[in-house]
DNA sequence: CCTCTATGTAATCATCGATTACATAGAGGC
DNA sequence: GCCTCTATGTAATCGATGATTACATAGAGG
């Protein structure tokens, strides 16, 4: 039980690249552990030690790879973003090239799906409280960028005559405290007590989407 | 500096409620510290220890008052709770009595408005993850009473005609996922990034609430 | 083969929540 | 008016955590 082989194996497959030396890859196993240890408990239930524990290595061994927990869980909101994003491009890819509207439907099911699949890690990159935002320029800009894109799908429905309103920059900010504020009803636990149970969740989303979206739509005269 | 009087100035004025011993009211000096420590450093930035340094008592003090932290926290929350419902309460006493819809849009502000003036005491109350709301129930009740008044209100206004759709649930719950969405938006730093000014906060608040709120409402046929 | 550096270990410190044994100040019985 | 009793506060201590430091080691490359 005292860790006696530390995985031997890995030793001949190792090119050039800055591989690690010691560990497989420490690294990399310290921000799994932390992204398990966030998905069970919580953004605060993960701690430099038990993510060490968890990679077999010492107390101290962590603050190799990161400066502070503060650079692990950057890291680990790195890591989410990655996926978050992959799943909202994912969905974009299948939605129709010629409707905004309809994009911009489809980027918001994306966005609350993945938040409700995944709570923990949905917190960590949009709670602002688990690490510095400053410090992770990748994920600023990824966010950037999609602020731009849920911009520009508004700016072309708009353009084609769906929307009944021009006051796109309000329209914008109201769909986004939409979906946050549904993803973090869910997170924070509001939704029971708002009568929603847990099967219902993700009709419940999509119904608050289309609340919203019918609401922003041109109904009277031509619609394209 | 070692704290020479303990507030001997106290010792007179005090008669047969259940008041304290030696402190002057360690509980509720307590509570108004972290409170404090809340507001200046977020939540998290409660420690029973901070607290007690503020009131000017050693470490284990505390404790003689609250179970543990969580029950420290839960007095917080009760007594933010308590002055949110205030707030939101003086708010409706302004609103008119006969207008429905227009009632909702005054809660909607003013819980906007709490939330913007109060971001440290509005998520300790909220995000569910400062301590434990079962233990709550005061907290539970205050919240159940709001979440039927909205109801309500929505009720009244679809009775007389002010919506455009009778999925009163869904309205609801987009409503209340939207408030909740653009507070929490001010509270965890995303507005700024989404283009929206501190000074402009407040202004935008409203606009978004106008944005849902022009989106229910009926327009087509007669208005009442 | 030897050295050099990246990586990991062990020991240590401060802070925090929490518990325990002890001290004290008022309240109320007598 | 004294005496005891209990609520309240103190001091010391424990275990967990983030973080730092001195030391150990393994692989790379001359």
């Amino acid at each position: 039980m005292a860790r006696p082989a530390k995985k031997p194996a890995k030793r001949a497959a190792r090119p050039a690249p800055p591989k690690p030396y010691h560990h497989g890859d420490l690294r990399r196993v310290l921000i799994e552990a932390a992204l398990g240890l966030a998905e069970e408990g919580g953004p605060q239930a993960v701690s430099v030690r038990e993510a060490a524990r968890r990679a077999g290595v010492s107390a101290g061994a962590p603050f190799r790879h990161f400066a502070d927990r503060d650079a692990l869980m950057t890291a680990v909101a790195e890591e989410a973003q990655r996926r978050f994003r992959s799943e909202i491009g994912a969905a974009l890819a299948e939605a129709p090239a010629g409707d905004p509207l309809k994009r911009f439907r489809a980027f918001g099911l994306a966005y609350l799906r993945w938040a409700m699949g995944n709570p923990a890690h949905f917190e960590i990159i949009s709670s602002g409280r688990h690490f510095d935002h400053d410090r992770a320029t990748a994920l600023s800009r990824d966010n950037a960028e999609l602020i731009a894109l849920t911009k520009q799908m508004l700016a072309d429905a708009f353009e084609k005559g769906q929307l009944r309103s021009g006051e796109l920059k309000q329209i914008q900010i109201t769909g986004r405290a939409l979906v946050y504020g549904f993803a973090r009803m869910n997170i924070d636990g509001h939704l029971p007590r708002w009568g929603v149970t847990e099967a219902e969740v993700e009709r419940m989303a999509e119904s608050v989407l289309d609340v919203f979206i019918s609401g922003i739509t041109r109904t009277t005269g031509s619609q394209r």
